[in-house]
DNA sequence: CAACAGATTCTCT
DNA sequence: GAGAATCTGTTGT
């Protein structure tokens, strides 16, 4: 399979995120189609990377095309493919994806992503493997962030429209 | 150094 | 619909 041209991932993440519904993303032996993405900057006070780096959030200010994992409440892990420039802070939360052979009731939730795929902290910083998708822009709805309590305002959650019967498409 | 809120999910009521 | 689980960075004493 070809790789996705990693230059898209050298962009602002507002218009990176997008863009990356229906791509497929090989990790850990599985093929993930991403089908709900958030997107995060440094401009942004909902954003881990708002106040600059630290230890925990460093990888965002690095190289675009690796993830930035997190763990939140306590218990749960969420995966971000970091974008833009290099000192840029910024990152596409991956909300939900769909994996061959595991039911969708799985793999959607950014914690529950995490799980289905086996990505833990340990991950942090490992480049991530993009396939071309198969979604034209047509087919993406945009809405407001899930859970922030900042910045709530921001149109910067993007899902593939579905049929009326639930199906993506 | 203590308190607290948070890019969540599960379980029980 | 509410509470628990329990890590991290920020803010205040």
């Amino acid at each position: 399979m070809r790789p996705l041209d990693p230059d898209l991932l050298g962009g602002p993440s507002d218009e990176v995120a997008p863009r990356l519904l229906g791509v497929r993303w090989r990790f850990g032996g599985h093929l993930a189609r991403i089908t709900e993405v958030e997107a995060y900057s440094q401009d942004d006070p909902a954003s881990h990377s708002f106040r600059g780096p630290t230890a925990r959030t460093e990888v965002m200010f690095g190289p675009p095309g690796v993830l930035y994992v997190y763990l939140i409440y306590g218990m749960w892990h969420c995966a971000n493919i970091v974008t833009g420039p290099v000192g840029y802070g910024a990152g596409v939360l991956i909300r939900s994806v769909e994996v061959a052979g595991i039911p969708t009731s799985a793999t959607t939730g950014p914690g529950r992503v995490c799980r289905a795929l086996g990505i833990d902290r340990r991950n942090n910083g490992d480049p991530v493997e993009l396939y071309p998708g198969d979604v034209p822009p047509s087919h993406v709805e945009v809405t407001t962030r899930i859970g922030v309590t900042k910045a709530v305002e921001r149109p910067w959650r993007w899902v593939i429209a579905t049929t009326p019967e639930g199906e993506t498409t």
